[in-house]
DNA sequence: TAGATTGTTAATCGATTAACAATC
DNA sequence: TAGATTGTTAATCGATTAACAATC
């Protein structure tokens, strides 16, 4: 019976969270939507819509309770449970999210590399285990895993979802420069770096524009 | 005289040049709306609409042609000039990203490496020269640079920002978890890993729910 | 109770999509 | 010229913001 929550509310809602735990770290326990919406840089009214939507609560005249807040996210989001994670190339990108420790205390344990040029990088620097790709098949339904992360070459990337797919994973974060198209039940995030600094270029370029440097 | 380029188009416009990119590697020098929106997977109104707002030009009657929509697109984000970048933060992700060799291929030279903890990590396997933090003041207003990495504590995030705006640094990519607050005309993209990882498990939790595992 | 703030409906704003005249 | 597709105005759709009644 919940209600429709639009795509830009999907992308604030760890934001909310991040919030929830820094109020509380603060030993902050009740916060009006006025107020964090200073915080956020938000709307209040837009706070109470999506508080509402997600059908959390807060307690009229007083504001909204972190603890509950924070825990009602919590559940949302399934951060209760442990998502583990498996890292598909073993690239710089691949060995970096591999090696990352603080995925494990935010509940996302990386739990296996796989390695698809197994001469690429020899030293192994990796604090999780290595596997070679012909072992994906047989490996990745006992691992557990529905999150893989994706940092290999352009080409591969398409085929390697599909793969990854038929063995159970739900969930892509991808490196590549590909679009992937995932089925309907399959999520994907793409960090696109080379995006991200045509962006700011484009942002520099419009403020140049905007007040020419003299 | 342009018109107004609103942010979801600002995020569409490096698909744009990604996808001319690639159809001239495959030698297409002429495209139509209808065949570029199953490609990028939009609707083909949607990209007459946003060529025509950044005021490029087809031709009625057979498309769009690929060379000058990839020129046009690359002139308005600014990536004819070369942009050079710092960095700040010797952690795993600075590293990565100073020797990332692909990004000065593509216009964006990383020009220095700023280390906010000398002690940290010793060996140097950057590719880039290493300036200890203090060297800052006196460094970055002669490397012409504009674009900042930061690859740092969240508690010091927001300082450094301060600090390069000063400096004339005017975009910002950040790997911080902290909620950073620009200038107006200063840009900042966020790349919050942990948020990446929330929003998936959410989608997985969704995904559950509708169709819950046996 | 009075004061404050939520919860929710209604109004507005902006982006996407549809439609069709202009034109290559 | 006829056919096709752009360029652009109008319609729709959806998200954000405003307003205010409900209620702690």
């Amino acid at each position: 019976m919940s209600r429709y929550v639009s795509e830009p509310l999907v992308q604030r809602l760890p934001a909310y969270y991040r919030h929830m735990k820094e109020l509380e770290a603060q030993g902050v326990t009740e916060i009006t939507s006025r107020n964090l919406g200073e915080r956020m840089q938000l709307n209040p009214c837009q706070i109470r819509q999506d508080i509402n939507v997600i059908e959390g609560a807060g307690k009229q005249g007083f504001g909204y309770s972190v603890k509950e807040l924070k825990e009602h996210l919590q559940k949302i989001m399934g951060l209760d449970q442990h998502r583990r994670i498996i890292v598909l190339g073993r690239g710089r990108t691949g060995q970096e999210i591999a090696n990352h420790p603080a995925f494990a205390d935010e509940g996302f344990p990386v739990v296996a590399l796989f390695d698809l040029d197994p001469g690429h990088l020899a030293q192994s620097t990796a604090a999780v285990p290595v596997y070679p790709e012909a072992e994906l098949e047989t490996r990745v339904p006992d691992l557990g895993a529905k999150i893989a992360v994706l940092a290999l070459p352009t080409e591969k990337a398409q085929e390697m979802l599909n793969r990854l797919y038929d063995l159970g994973i739900r969930a892509i974060w991808s490196f590549s420069r590909a679009d992937l198209h995932p089925p309907r039940d399959m999520a994907v995030v793409n960090w696109h770096l080379y995006d991200t600094l045509q962006i700011l270029s484009y942002r520099i370029s419009q403020m140049e524009e905007e007040s020419p440097r003299r």
